[in-house]
DNA sequence: GGGAAACCTGAACACTGTTCAAGAGCATAG
DNA sequence: CTATGCTCTTGAACAGTGTTCAGGTTTCCC
């Protein structure tokens, strides 16, 4: 039999940890499209039948990933106001979908088919509660911030995906930063926090002077 | 030759409006999913190569689906505060997506391709400049406020669908209305635009008190 | 009637996720 | 040192997807 094993292939018997992992890779280096189970079995040279074995569906293996993108997330400072605390942990979060292609995308479906990704609305309640909001109302708003984030975040990396293909829109030399005359990303995500947490804050005061909320 | 068409079938020929109301109406009653090029060739009585003469892709067909949701939106009182007026675009396009099964993951995902579905952003921005807002600014607090709808509308009819199904969440008889804490998808919408429009009007008067707007 | 445009057929292509019986590889116990 | 059992993989197939294309109809209009 031959001896020398060249091109440093054939690593045998994958965990499920090493399927993840090689998942995560064909992600962020070719994109959601191009992760389906044929073409991660061939990275991992097996067949796509072995996957599963280590994620019952494909759904669940999303879901997995989506988990581990969001778990990726910085931690913030623990001696913050609830406005900075949520301000950072909504940054972190946005970061974190950020560092990864597509990762909006995923984590938006698999959070849609109620599947995974709790944790993100988790620890945006939680910096919330620094401030002594009803834990409904908490967790409503966060529901609220991830929803901003998410959807922000998808557009970018949608935009970005876009602009690495030939896509011309209409003008030559189109002005990079505002494609439908909004502003630039980073500063659309810090308008839409600021006016939640603006908006949070109101409420705070009303509540504390009023003891009703007013609305509109 | 058979001289009488039984069961009412044959009708031969359609155009691209048929196309589009019996895509409309696969979508409406069995969800997305079931929403297939074949399917849809099957309830018109033609094979599916057919349809591309109307639409060059599924995308597209999905895109003019999208616009066409989104066009059904109901229109707003023409003499109302740019708060109130905002507002109401929003609970109209809210109401237009609630109206068609699976309509907000069809509109996010069009719009996410950039494809159709600017017009819920343009109505949204309109209502805005009814206040002093820079355009700009006018249109990424539009963009932000549709994100937040489609977000939580998605949610919304995610879980519909998952009821209809046979899906237990832990305890028998769950409370119908709450399933992770929070409040209600009626009280979470309203919420929700409430704190973006609070932020907006704070904005507004800081920026006409000072001349300059200091964040956080 | 003739010609052009609108619309459709039939068959294939290249994919997709998923299932299943069967078989290797490997550790642990007798 | 063989045997039992668990972990992981094979190979082949199934049922379905969007899409293409050359060649036919049918319908409208001059």
């Amino acid at each position: 039999m031959s001896n020398f094993n060249e091109s440093a292939g054939k690593t045998l018997r994958h965990s499920r940890g090493d399927v993840l992992a090689a998942a995560m890779n064909i992600l962020d280096e070719y994109g959601l499209p191009d992760l389906t189970m044929r073409r991660l079995a061939a990275t991992l040279d097996v067949q796509p039948s072995a996957l599963y074995w280590h994620f019952v569906n494909k759904q669940t293996l999303l879901a997995t990933i989506a988990d581990e993108i969001i778990d990726r997330a910085r931690e913030v400072p623990a001696d913050l106001s609830w406005k900075s605390a949520t301000r950072a942990e909504a940054e972190a979060l946005r970061d974190a979908l950020l560092a990864f292609r597509d990762g909006a995308e995923v984590v938006s479906s698999t959070l849609a088919l109620g599947l995974g990704a709790n944790q993100a609305q988790g620890r945006l309640a939680r910096a919330l509660q620094l401030g002594d909001f009803e834990p409904a109302t908490a967790e409503t708003a966060a529901a609220a911030i991830l929803h901003l984030i998410l959807g922000q975040v998808w557009h970018e990396q949608q935009r970005i995906q876009a602009d690495s293909l030939g896509v011309v829109s209409g003008d030559a030399t189109a002005t990079p930063e505002q494609v439908s005359n909004g502003l630039p990303s980073n500063q659309a995500f810090e308008l839409g926090i600021t006016l939640l947490l603006e908006g949070l804050e109101q409420l705070a005061n009303t509540r504390n002077n009023l003891g009703t909320v007013k609305l509109d």
